[in-house]
DNA sequence: CAAGAAACTTAACAATATTCAGTTAGCGGT
DNA sequence: ACCGCTAACTGAATATTGTTAAGTTTCTTG
């Protein structure tokens, strides 16, 4: 039965991509047949090619919504923190590794995607992956408010900062930990690392 | 003509993991055709099958020899700076950076590889990836022979340490840094500022 | 109410991993 | 020097999957 019965269209593109990250919740590679991407959405694959490009498409179109997600849920979470600029930047990050942790499919993809998704997309103007970054910058700003990390360049520490997370993260979710026991929360671990050092360099009180 | 001709067959696993990391060099997936593989080390598809049970295998020695290569140049070019902690964490660091810049899809495929591939080897024991976490454990104690890092779990460090210079390479790759200056060496500049902050903990000389 | 376009569908195509059956080169025993 | 026999490959066949082509129906618009 070709062309939908008028309002069917409630956005296909909306539902593919909802749907293929919850099928990337079910596998390991980020390969998800475009069929069973069709089928969960109640089309045929072609129908797909009306919406997006191609597959690649679809995977950004994803790449981004996953983006999307991460920022909103890292805001929501931290957003009881503001006035403490230590609590927050470890509620972020916690969020920030729960999200990878639950989706971790949707986390490579994001993260280690083949270049031809992320190519196209300038610098990163656009890029979601900015906004994510921007709340940890006013963090240390907030950070050296309090007098902590005296005299440093934020947009260095915060890039460093993210990057650690991230690496620990992206570590931790190929067990390339050091041991069982620090595996499962490696992440966490580095999180507390890295603020125990911030915290160090409180303005000294003896 | 079946049947290689009594040497051929010197290794033909190994030739197919060179061409292999070969042909990674000139794309950005890592999804090189398996009859590319073939006709690069000079035989058919199907006789790879006769050497890996399937393309995984094949994938997954490619990650081992990725890990190896890297290890030993890491020691290679750190070598020389046995005696000084900092400059050897900076040189391994550097090499380690430059070696993600150089192979950025087998980079990938060894840290951000499709479960499949890293799903069968137990934790992390015979993992390769160990032995290259044990330099950076090495360099911390040797820092903290010397007073810097006071207190500090040198396994949790160089964990953290790794983490954060994995992650800066990994973002780098994708052009996820902040601004188009830092971008090319993002990774480097984290290396500086992680050098840096250990620095910072040297006792007091007031 | 009749074009015409929009939005699918089914069928065809192409690339690629993997399997199967066949074939030949070298080896060991006689 | 000859005869199986196995190892190690080849060529053709199969299955999966991304993508394109052609056809069909429904909505819309003059």
């Amino acid at each position: 039965m070709p062309r939908p019965k008028k309002d069917a269209a409630l956005d296909i593109s909306r539902k593919a991509v909802e749907e293929t990250i919850r099928l990337l919740g079910e596998r390991d590679d980020f390969d998800v047949p475009l069929a069973a991407v069709a089928e969960a959405v109640g089309c045929t694959a072609p129908a797909l090619y009306g919406h997006f490009r191609n597959k690649d498409a679809l995977l950004r179109a994803v790449h981004d919504a996953g983006f999307k997600r991460l920022y909103e849920e890292k805001r929501a979470r931290a957003k009881h923190f503001r006035a403490e600029p230590l609590a927050y930047l470890r509620a972020c990050s916690h969020a920030y590794a729960e999200f990878a942790f639950d989706n971790p499919t949707l986390y490579r993809l994001m993260f280690s995607p083949p270049p031809s998704l992320a190519a196209d997309q300038g610098p990163l103007s656009t890029d979601l992956g900015r906004s994510v970054l921007e709340l940890v910058v006013k963090a240390i700003r907030a950070c050296q408010k309090q007098g902590l990390l005296p005299g440093a360049d934020p947009k260095r520490y915060a890039f460093t900062f993210w990057a650690a997370v991230h690496g620990a993260v992206s570590l931790a979710l190929q067990n390339r930990a050091p041991d069982e026991k620090i595996r499962q929360d490696a992440a966490l671990v580095v999180v507390d690392t890295l603020l125990e050092i911030i915290a160090a360099t409180a303005p000294d009180r003896r």
